[in-house]
DNA sequence: TATGTTGTAGCAAACCTTTGCAATAACTGG
DNA sequence: CCAGTTATTGCAAAGGTTTGCTACAACATA
């Protein structure tokens, strides 16, 4: 049994009906490397079912999410997502200048919840969790661009 | 001179003009208790000068923003502003649950920063940070509730 | 104060995502 | 294998947010 059926079972086993949309759905994540904006999932999908709805791709992947299959990642604005790799669970640092993302172990983590939990007794959510920042490759790229296009003195660029 | 108008002069010799609409947003997020929702602020807004247009509030805030006279924090998908507080910056933890926001201080944050600086390269946007979780409050109601309405027990809640 | 320059407001339409609804299809039991 | 139940689809519309465009208004200069 591949891990695409083990997943279609356990939904089936949850009382979701198995549809072939979600299989469709389902394969194009699976057969995509590493996270995918919903718009060329819902590309690629269409290209085989051509009466799918953008809306059940999005319902789709909600549901996926919600059982843990795939996990969601918000990349400036967009919703991306990836399979869910058990065993190899991690965090993402998007890099806000080039969007590249980044895998990050939840080791990184850990103290900073502890602490939170200590401290404040607030359980945050990092079951998944995503920094922005600036990755290594456009951080010089940044930094030299910085000084000409400041903020300060680009005004009202407003598109 | 008061805070407001410093921020405005500042504002000005970055070479922004200072129009009525400005004035009016910036007296409303400052005179709110707190970050308001963009919805709140333009309700206000508009009871003071009605012609005032959605697309002007929201890119007044994101202007504000950009130049650090307001922050942004994320409450459940929808963007929320307050008064950018010098000095006195934080981070939040927003609930989940109940929407409520918590105060952070940055100091919880400067080791998780440096970690990624020194392993990846990786400089995380910081300057102001969100953390989705369960607040103290809702943490004991949410267990209780988990029992019955695990997502496993109560499939498809399309709506 | 008059005049030119250009940043900005308002409007409408677009964007991404979610939702209400009625028709349909997947599962269940017989 | 057929009928009943109900989760799920497609569609259309709404939600919050952004954007293109043109007329307008803020600032600067004389």
């Amino acid at each position: 049994m591949t891990r695409q059926e083990q997943l279609l079972q356990q939904l089936q086993s949850l009382g979701y009906r198995l549809t072939p949309q979600r299989l469709l759905v389902l394969a194009i994540v699976a057969g995509g490397d590493g996270h995918m904006g919903v718009d060329e999932i819902y590309r690629q999908a269409r290209a085989a079912y051509p009466y799918l709805d953008l809306a059940t791709v999005y319902r789709t992947l909600r549901l996926f999410k919600q059982v843990g299959v795939v996990t969601e990642v918000d990349i400036d604005h967009r919703l991306h997502y990836e399979l869910t790799a058990p065993g190899e669970k991690h965090h993402h640092m998007v890099c806000r200048a080039c969007h590249r993302a980044l895998n990050l172990s939840p080791h990184y983590l850990e103290e900073f919840r502890d602490t939170l939990i200590r401290e404040f007794a607030f359980e945050p959510d990092i079951e998944h969790f995503t920094v922005s920042g600036h990755c290594r490759y456009c951080r010089e790229m940044a930094a030299a661009v910085a000084e000409k296009a400041a903020a300060a003195g680009d005004p009202a660029n407003d598109a």
